[in-house]
DNA sequence: CGGTTACTTGATGCATATCAAAGAGGGTGG
DNA sequence: CCACCCTCTTTGATATGCATCAAGTAACCG
């Protein structure tokens, strides 16, 4: 818990906020590629802030000032259409990044699922920061890259999957996101609501608990109580979420 | 078309292939906040390729060694569901930039949807470039946020609007992207056929028609040779990209 | 424990897919 | 240069997966 480092050790000891040492998400985060001395640089103009269930984070197409890192809790992206319609393009869990963006205003609304912990960062200062702090930047690129990937694969769903290969895909993403936040894979745990997984997906809540109901039937899932998922069959469901 | 430029002016004569100093998309690409000297160092390690209709440029899962700047022509992103569903993920034009990945595989296939002039860059070599060129890392960081906020857009079409917003959607994105090739914004150039519109909307080709059809009766747009439509209508378009 | 919200289930409808075939380009060889 | 052929597009008829509309039921919270 307390490991003997070298010389630096004090400095990062007075730098860093507790937060930090106990992170168990650094490794997916923007901190994750730098030293001590650079972390205290970045623990210099991040602020922790909670917030409550419900809580709005972000506007679309609000003045993006700062951009987050969540710590703990689960966020939802989303857009809407001028008639309501609502599409989610994303749900945050801790590790995660908030307000990546070459404009200077936020491209979707965020808002806390669940109490959330985030680290906030004044986006001017965080730049500020890239050109002595190359690393930083090259993380930055990095998590974009791969959250493009993640886009990729969510538009493949939204176009050619049908409502059980969506599903199922579904929940074998939470729980290698999961996994990747060294918890257990199986049971998934959904802090969001079925309407917000139907945004997700291109469905409608009717149809996301309809197919729920028919993988519980077939054997594939079980539902637990506080909104877990076990998964029971993990080989039928990466069949079903690829098309068999 | 020769302009009087200081003391490099030589070097950057000597170092540019004459496709750079005529390169109508610099402004679009990796190389716009490049300086002379800069351009060369990136000229050095690039090679000019060319490629006929229909010609595969990448593939999923393959070691992503290049990574390539569209100059001429156009180009489709896909990947495939192992049944054959295949949903396209994006079209290049000239200017756009392919290949960007964490990973150390693509994560789509790329095809030549016309015959494709392409810079083709060592990924090895770019990333060398990155620590002595601070810029172009910042300009691929910019790029890839961008693309991030295209995808969302396309997420929010796939899965909650309707075949005929799609189609509005898709020729206005259209417009839009020869505007900032500093072409006309109409008539809108389709070098894709109506599978591969159909495959980007998340459609098939015979709605995809129908719907061509439908918005030509009703004066929206014209078809006119070559594949070109002419947008008749462009705020009743708009109105209808969005869901009125 | 009661009220409220979220979830599930059922009945019906519709937008878009699927199946099928005719028409239009566009390139090539005669 | 024209005619043929192949492929792509358009149009039509029908089918269906999911949405919509409508209750009922369970879970959660104060």
């Amino acid at each position: 818990m307390e490991p003997a480092r070298p010389a630096d050790l004090t400095k990062v000891e007075i730098a860093l906020p507790s937060q930090c040492e106990h992170c168990d998400v650094r490794h997916l985060t923007l901190c994750s590629p730098l030293d001590g001395a650079e972390m205290a640089r970045l623990v210099a103009i991040l602020r922790v802030t909670d917030l409550a269930a419900g809580a709005g984070i972000a506007e679309e197409g609000e003045a993006a000032d700062h951009v987050f890192n969540v710590t703990g809790g689960a966020v939802r992206l989303y857009k809407l259409l001028p008639d309501g319609r609502r599409a989610i393009t994303g749900f945050l869990f801790p590790g995660d990044f908030l307000g990546l963006t070459a404009r200077e205003t936020y491209t979707c609304s965020a808002e806390a699922l669940t109490p959330v912990r985030l680290c906030r960062f004044p986006r001017r200062k965080l730049e500020a920061l890239f050109s002595e702090m190359p690393k930083l930047e090259r993380r930055l690129l990095a998590m974009a890259s791969s959250e493009l990937a993640a886009a990729q694969d969510q538009m493949v769903l939204l176009g050619r999957k049908t409502a059980s290969e969506k599903i199922a895909s579904f929940l074998l993403q939470l729980s290698r996101r999961q996994e990747a936040r060294h918890m257990p894979a199986d049971p998934v745990a959904l802090p969001m609501g079925r309407a917000d997984i139907a945004d997700y997906l291109g469905l409608t809540t009717e149809t996301v608990s309809r197919t729920f109901t028919q993988f519980k039937t077939t054997g594939l899932i079980s539902l637990q109580p506080q909104g877990r998922v076990a998964l029971r069959n993990r080989p039928a469901l990466e069949e079903r979420a690829e098309g068999s």
